[in-house]
DNA sequence: TAGCGCAACTGGCTCAAGCCAGCTGTTGAC
DNA sequence: GTCAACAGCTGGCTTGAGCCAGTTGCGCTA
């Protein structure tokens, strides 16, 4: 064991220590950990060598640095839960159907929604393809923000072909672009039969980082939720993209149909 | 526009262009990409600098370093899909309860399963809290791979307290070793009457770097799931963790109870 | 012909130095 | 008392050099 930690690089072996230390607790979340010249010197390394230490934990997720301010620990745990109701009948005949919740865990973070923009695009060739259309055909676009505490948690765009909202009360952008849009499906008559959700992760686009606001180096969790009617035809296509790091997907749900 | 790209540093610069390659599909999946010192000489940048922009691509998973050979384009892409089957009443009694279906998508995959071990252990404090076990209890632990064309693709590892194994037919190794623990849950006479999954994303720890023989930079879905019995006592935890890039998550249920 | 060994490539990692840019607390002028 | 300027910290990024360690293919030898 000693022998394998001798023979790894200086800056693996850096890295390997303050994160003992984390793990330790030695440093708690938001500690600052030395600087890239003090380390240096510590270890009796180039300032490089050190600062690609620092570079390793940030890369796990587990250090942030701050331009001119310092490295710090940053110790992922969930903050908010996105979730599913369970599909029982009475619950939903009790709330109407809500498919999703977000629950805010640390106290003192104030939750709020914004509805950014309700648009008519050309959808995405994921969603057409889910959405069963042809190319050409257009989709309402609708696109939600998630904050807790003013920060951006998470971003969903829903994607509906026009031909489901045309001459109906969702027609209008300012409907649309209020509260949850389930519930509106329901109001609707388009009662949501089956769901399908695609999980996956990945690194942020650049855009992301900064809609974000997040740290580079932790991935976002990217859900996509279709809503089937009664003949198994999609009528609804949600991309949500969460930070990993803050978020936990909770599905509790019954194996009895 | 232009003016943006300039402010940036050459690092960055090289990253954007290398990456409007590949989006172009001037560069496809498995291609080379320039070395090190050939990009470091197009450019005129130190190697360093050239080496950085490499990192950067890595970093989004978009490449990845082979030593000795080069970098190479890598298109993330779901080569696998772990689901759950439909919770009909029809499909569970024909087929047994089979929660997990693995299907390799890429023609030529071949797919394999391999038990690495059964053991008795102390369960990690996650999963403790989850089985409602005091310190001390102990439980076994049943660590599987699941592999696509002998690559590693994921890991589960099943936690059931002892209680539940001992004295039934699950208590020998080599019976909880072989193939579906949900299947041996229904002959055991232990129905599943619900479940409860928390996804979330984070980076590979060092170890799972290693096991899943992944690139760093590519981030890991952690799925912790946990099977109830009909009182809503949880018997069996299992955290199956899985390359981001590989897989994805596909469920599909119906809302009707 | 089979196989060994070497050369020429690849990335991995480090060094030591330097300049730039952001943050923060101190100091001093008004 | 206020506020602007500055010094001294922080990370961001680059340079150009060097050594090490995998990989591969070529050519020579047995």
């Amino acid at each position: 064991m000693n022998d394998q930690q001798e023979r790894q690089p200086p800056s693996r072996r850096i890295a390997e220590e303050l994160r003992a230390a984390i793990m330790r607790g030695d440093l708690g979340d938001g500690d600052q950990l030395p600087s890239e010249r003090d380390l240096a010197a510590r270890y009796a390394t180039a300032r490089n060598t050190a600062r690609e230490a620092l570079g390793i934990l940030q890369a796990e997720g587990l250090a942030q640095a701050q331009h001119g301010r310092g490295v710090f620990v940053r110790l992922r745990r969930p903050l908010m839960r996105m979730g599913r109701d369970r599909y029982s009948r009475r619950a939903r005949n009790e709330t109407g159907l809500s498919p999703f919740r977000i629950e805010v865990e640390r106290q003192g973070r104030t939750p709020h929604t914004e509805c950014r923009s309700v648009t008519t695009v050309q959808p995405p060739a994921e969603v057409a393809q889910r959405l069963g259309l042809d190319a050409g055909q257009e989709v309402v676009r609708r696109e939600n923000w998630y904050f807790a505490d003013d920060e951006p948690m998470q971003v969903g765009v829903t994607y509906i072909p026009t031909a489901v909202v045309e001459g109906s009360p969702l027609a209008s952008a300012k409907k649309l672009g209020r509260g949850s849009i389930y519930q509106r499906f329901e109001d609707l008559g388009y009662p949501i039969a089956r769901i399908r959700e695609e999980v996956s992760a990945r690194m942020p686009t650049p855009d992301e980082v900064k809609g974000l606001s997040m740290p580079p180096g932790v991935p976002v969790i990217e859900l996509l939720h279709t809503s089937l009617d009664g003949d198994g035809r999609a009528f609804e296509v949600t991309r949500f993209v969460m930070r990993a790091d803050v978020n936990g997907l909770d599905y509790n749900m019954p194996v009895e149909d």
